[in-house]
DNA sequence: TTGTACGCGTTATCAA
DNA sequence: TTGATAACGCGTACAA
């Protein structure tokens, strides 16, 4: 049976409470005493008792904000499922979920509704925009003694207190090598990619280039393009790379604007249709796939990248302490058209 | 806030005491105090609180036997990794979790050590034999009021409370989907299945030749023939399948037996070598993978197995309610070389 | 049949 | 600085 802090006070002689003290820094003990509780609590290997702090802690009722830039963007439905799934969860524990969601990135903007939110919060699980003046408010947030999570994608420059989300240089090898298997190893090869502002986005194509260097001789690289992650750009800039480029026989479409392109595909007629993979199994992904005309969609678990963020959250509210991992990253999951329940 | 015991018996004019009994049916209750009880409790939509029952549990200190015919089976390593995460955090909560492997497939033997085993615990998960003898002992310990669960693989004919583990018919979905991918959507077949006596490698040759017929005009199948999940005897049948069939082109890899087929396939040395799905990532089949023998395994998250299995006997054992779900089946996860880190 | 009281492990409060 | 005590929600032994 494990160790309660009933028994460590039985054990050096003083009470739950001064136990309690020590073991949660909250001061005000002798230090003879806060040393001698120390010692027999490593002594007898205490871990707090989950089921215990729980129901402790639904007096105090957290709150956890959820702040997502998802408006517009289908990916994000997942995620919500999951922040929902682990908000229904937690309620059980007393702790309540805020979500909100925000079009665009206007990185002033989103500080300053961080900023407003916070009032309110116990801890903060947020989509940032990659700029400095949201890494601020962060740190900001947790000097004040905030846990900051992020999700989905990360931001430099900031003190989170953890990463829940893609892994993004992986998928960009796992991308290159379901290309490799669908082309036999032989491609000519044209990239879009959603903007090289964004940092996921290039980290998956240089984890695409390290496989395509090392396991993949016959690929060449023919044009390497953008969507800004939309549709009507994508399409219009896939149609005239493939115009440009009649050689390209496999797509590898790193973010969103699939919809776009594929258009074009089906626009620029072939004899044979370029092999395409893209990321995030979204609805109108599989539509494409169950159309064959995208052979594979690279998933990064939405679901489970909102769960994990908003169970990160509250780990972090109970212990007091910064998870194991300062990044939990997800599994770069192949889908492909039977990979679909009809 | 959610409902509490507390706030019902307030509400209800009655003791906490005789809403328990009402709400867990230990009788001895007045019929019309418990239908009023019964009422409020509807009304406010209570839901036990899982971390007080958790904590009110710890007292009773259940213990849960996991039972695995497993040994000198790669793939149940990550199964044990999983139940072994799982017993760890159910510690907290005063549960205690037995593991027992045994080999080989005996069901008299296997019926045995159930009937002895099951004196001293709660709760089963096994990896049963599809044997009315098996079915018959999970039946005993169902009705002597035990929970069993059974894990990766299902038996006919028994009231076990859930099955955890594949999606057998998917799995077989998904493998030809990528045998299709893989070859352009011609292909002369080899299938080597584990056995035909064993339920879910049939589920698995259902599955594909589902996808075969829907999506795969052109796809023959030359011979189907079986590894008994063992690598000599996968060695010897795919040596003279493979020379009795020089048209193959693709080998589909139902069940263990992978390494002995892969031999062979070297052996009977092509110019164009068998493109390969197997299933089940275990270290060899990765390393097969390395060397661009196997181009992919479907994997069916053995860990989450292992996990799953055991976390949903203790859920059976808090509520004293079987799972909404009776079978919780695993994604099927198309692994390729670029999946695995090195 | 019903109600009361205690314990599970932790935390917060109050009095000393 | 310290210890005693109550509270979180649930289960249950025991008394009425």
């Amino acid at each position: 049976m494990a160790v309660t802090i009933k028994q460590i006070s039985e054990l050096s002689g003083v009470s739950r409470g001064t136990v309690d003290r020590v073991l949660n820094g909250r001061g005000h003990v002798a230090p003879e005493k806060d040393a001698l509780v120390r010692r027999v609590a490593k002594q007898l290997g205490y871990q707090p008792n989950m089921a215990g702090k729980a129901l402790a802690a639904r007096k105090k009722s957290y709150t956890i904000g959820v702040l997502l830039c998802s408006e517009g963007n289908p990916f994000f439905e997942e995620v919500i499922r999951g922040v929902r799934a682990a908000a229904k969860e937690l309620a059980d524990f007393g702790v309540q979920v805020q979500l909100h969601t925000r079009k665009g990135y206007n990185d002033i903007r989103l500080a300053e509704e961080m900023h407003t939110l916070a009032k309110d919060l116990h801890a903060l699980v947020l989509t940032p925009v990659n700029s400095p003046i949201v890494a601020d408010e962060i740190n900001t947030l947790t000097d004040s003694g905030m846990p900051v999570v992020t999700v989905n994608t990360d931001i430099e420059g900031s003190r989170r207190i953890c990463y829940v989300g893609s892994d993004y240089a992986a998928g960009g090898r796992v991308a290159c090598g379901m290309l490799r298997l669908l082309t036999g190893g032989k491609a000519h090869l044209g990239i879009l990619t959603g903007s090289l502002k964004v940092l996921g986005h290039n980290q998956r194509i240089a984890g695409f280039r390290e496989v395509m260097k090392k396991n993949c001789p016959n690929f060449t690289l023919a044009e390497l393009e953008t969507t800004e992650d939309d549709d009507i750009i994508g399409y219009e800039n896939a149609k005239r790379m493939l115009s440009a480029n009649p050689e390209i026989d496999s797509l590898f479409l790193v973010a969103a604007g699939v919809y776009g392109v594929c258009r074009a595909v089906q626009d620029v007629r072939r004899e044979n249709p370029p092999k395409i993979v893209c990321f995030d199994a979204t609805p109108p992904v599989r539509e494409l796939m169950q159309a064959n005309i995208v052979q594979a969609a690279i998933d990064q678990q939405p679901f489970r990248q909102g769960y994990d963020s908003v169970q990160t959250a509250y780990q972090c509210l109970l212990t007091g302490e910064p998870p194991k991992k300062d990044r939990i990253l997800m599994e770069n999951q192949i889908i492909i058209r039977e990979s679909i329940l009809r």
